[in-house]
RNA sequence: GCCGGCGUAGCUCAAUCGGCAGAGCAAUCGCCUUGUAAGCGAUAGGUUAGGGGUUCGAUUCCCCUCGCCGGCUCCA
């Protein structure tokens, strides 16, 4: 008898030996963690996966990244099964985990409505509670073919995998390397099968290891993503690793809708979209009006400071500039359709800004004595969004960009990015925004005008100066326009929600097709770099984000009354009224309310317009020349004497607060 | 655009089986004169999104149009 066979593996980063046959689970186990799958030399494995020599194997914790994927993965197919249970007719189509949940699509005759949700998330527990292993096998393409006879879209995707009809539609697929598998779902006692997908995996060893999910929402999508395609019905679930993550997760979703811009754009009577107008055409009440007059004049000053040069352009322009531009070839679907006018010539609403700076830039012989020139507008534009992509302020039809294009030459480029972006996180900053990541979009190879020089060194100039910043760069490859390499800056609100906002975009194309040109000091002609930047993305956008980052109490600076008068009883109104108007003086917009209602009601009112500063005043206050502070977060100050109730409301205008 | 859901007063929502369209808040007018999140009363407010159909009768059932909401990107 020879002696059981050794491997040498790596375990969690110390060299061990185990037995031939060991499983990742078992040599896990003897770790002592609570584990759900394992890394095995850097691939995501079951942990019934059979060790080889020299594998390097890395616990995966189930609230890890990685373990909240194979949880959800592992979810989706229990609600797979579960609507194969209840609906036996319903063809499989992918099922994949997604950020904070996962989805399975199928192929119904009806939609599933709501009741039917709970029905499948009964069945589902039902599973859950059985505890079914996921046990999985390899198969030949021919095999799983056999076994998936009856699930057309599976048999797409086997015919995917082997190369089949890859090219038949161009949908880029991919799928994994390596042999097909399928995971049987097996009955921990009777060992009976109850179910299978073809699937890569990695699973949780069995459906018990779901400690929580829900259903949430049923809809129709696309197969694999193509208008062209049928739509299946695709149920979207939520799974976690303990019922408190789940729990937490439902009030983040509460949270996030109380914060809905559209919802806080009614209450707070900031904006509206009204039908007779337009789908995605808003327009600002007083109090938005104030809010986005003051983020423009902030805007303005700074960007007057930075060195740019304002300019105005029109909203209508004759079809001829969007052919130079190239527009027209490939953004015709997203422009509203033109107006015909006498002589047939077709006149457009622009849908950007740049080609008019161009011509602007154009209008005579520039010097590199010019250079950089930074050309400043909030030019509105119009675009033609599909009616089921409307959203509110951050997907409108209309709405007005903080555009500016920077005409500079090649060696100013990487000068003018690097200060450009600095720029563009301060102003952001102040804005209140201070938790960023950048996005660094490089060259399709497929797809980009230019030289590979010039490529090269914008995106490297954009790279050092992101990295300089000290920032998270993440990197998006062959993610560029064709015209230029491109960052953009994402920010997380109070939330964590991730919104893109700046962007800032190096054009080869544009200097030439507006034939761009500039007089060098030694006399030649050159072509200027075109750098276009937005810093809010659209007026109406950066509204709509700050708004929920706020959650509707914008900070004094901003907030369209900053300060609210309440009167114990109406003798002390004129008492407020002369200190209101003292502070108005000073540039601040305060209102007195001298209604009927009592000073309680006066009080919820202000609360819940998220007014600043609630300034009261009766006998005591007057007597003591003071007014008492109540601040919107229900704390209060009172008989703060009127100079300092002044100061105080004044210093945290200026310093933005 | 496609699929599904929804559309009743400014806002939030009721209205049994197809049988006179209602409430709270907001608004207006009174009364109350008040110390940290809703005082009391009265008045006004509607072509039930718009159009067509079925019916003795339609907010309710059917069709069309418009609008809104969710999804259609994260890939066995």
């Amino acid at each position: 008898m020879s002696a059981v066979p050794e491997l040498r593996i790596t375990l969690a980063g110390t060299e061990r030996s185990v037995a031939a046959g060991t499983t990742a689970g078992q040599a896990l186990e003897a770790d002592g963690r609570t584990v759900i799958a394992a890394r095995v030399g850097g691939e995501l494995r079951d942990l019934a996966w059979e060790l080889s020599e020299g594998d390097a194997v890395e616990p995966v914790e189930i609230s890890s990244e990685d373990g909240r994927a194979i949880l959800r993965h592992s979810a989706a197919h229990v609600l797979a099964q579960a609507v194969q249970e209840l609906f036996p007719e319903a063809k499989l189509g992918i099922g994949p985990p997604v950020e904070n949940g996962f989805y399975y699509d199928f192929d119904v005759a009806e939609p599933f409505t709501p009741s039917d949700l709970k029905r499948l998330e009964k069945k589902m527990q039902e599973i859950v509670k059985q505890g079914q292993r996921f046990d999985r096998r390899e198969v030949t393409d021919d095999g799983a073919r056999e076994e998936l006879a009856t699930e057309p879209y599976k048999m797409e995707l086997i015919g995917l995998k082997s190369g089949a009809d890859q090219a038949a539609d161009g949908a880029s697929v991919e799928v994994g390397e390596g042999g097909l598998t399928i995971y049987d779902n097996v009955h921990p006692r009777t060992g009976e099968l109850c179910w299978k997908d073809l699937c890569r995996g990695p699973h949780l060893p069995t459906t018990k290891a779901i400690p929580a999910f829900k259903l949430m929402r049923s809809a129709a999508a696309y197969w694999r993503g193509k208008e062209t395609n049928p739509q299946l019905q695709r149920i979207y679930g939520t799974a976690w690793e303990t019922k408190d993550a789940l729990k937490a997760y439902l009030t983040f979703l509460e949270e996030a809708e109380k914060r809905d811009h559209r919802k806080l754009g009614t209450e707070l009577d900031l904006f509206s979209f009204p039908d007779e107008i337009g789908s995605g055409l808003a327009v600002f009440h007083p109090k938005g009006g104030v809010i986005r007059k003051e983020m423009e004049d902030y805007s303005r000053r700074r960007h007057e400071q930075a060195g740019y040069e304002f300019v105005n352009t029109p909203h209508a322009t004759k079809a001829k500039l969007f052919e130079k531009s190239g527009h027209l070839d490939w953004y015709a679907d997203g422009m509203y359709p033109p107006m015909q006018l006498d002589g047939g010539v077709d006149y457009y609403l622009k849908p950007m800004n740049c080609p008019m700076h161009h011509l602007i830039f154009d209008a005579r012989g520039r010097s590199y004595r010019e250079l950089p020139m930074r050309l400043f507008e909030f030019g509105t534009v119009y675009r033609y969004e599909k009616s089921g992509v409307v959203h509110g302020l951050t997907r409108a039809r209309g709405f007005t960009q903080d555009d500016a294009h920077i005409y500079c030459s090649k060696e100013q480029m990487a000068g003018e990015l690097d200060s450009l972006l600095t720029f563009v996180l301060d102003l952001l900053r102040d804005y209140g925004l201070d938790d960023f990541y950048l996005e660094l979009s490089t060259k399709d190879p497929e797809k980009y005008v230019g030289t590979d020089e010039v490529w090269e060194e914008s995106t490297e100039a954009l790279r050092a100066a992101a990295e300089k910043q000290g920032l998270e760069l993440v990197l998006d490859p062959a993610g560029a326009a064709f015209y230029g390499p491109k960052i953009s800056v994402q920010a997380r609100d109070a939330i964590g929600r991730t919104w893109q906002m700046s962007t800032i975009q190096v054009d080869f194309n544009m200097p030439e097709r507006f034939d761009l040109e500039f007089t060098a000091a030694d006399g030649t002609r050159q072509q200027p770099v075109v750098i276009h930047r937005a810093l809010f993305g659209s007026i109406e956008r950066f509204f709509a984000v700050l708004l929920e980052h706020y959650a509707g109490a914008f900070p004094a600076w901003l907030a369209p009354v900053q300060a609210v008068g309440i009167p114990i009883a109406d003798e002390h109104v004129p008492y407020l009224e002369r200190f209101a108007e003292r502070l108005r003086g000073e540039g601040l917009r305060i209102d007195v309310d001298s209604s009927d209602d009592r000073m309680q009601k006066k009080i919820r009112n202000a609360q819940k317009q998220k007014v600043p500063f609630m300034l009261l005043a009766g006998d005591e206050d007057i007597a003591k020349g003071a007014v008492s502070f109540r601040y919107r977060d229900g704390s209060q100050k009172n008989g703060v004497p009127l100079d300092e109730a002044a100061e105080e409301i004044l210093a945290a205008v200026r310093e933005r607060r």
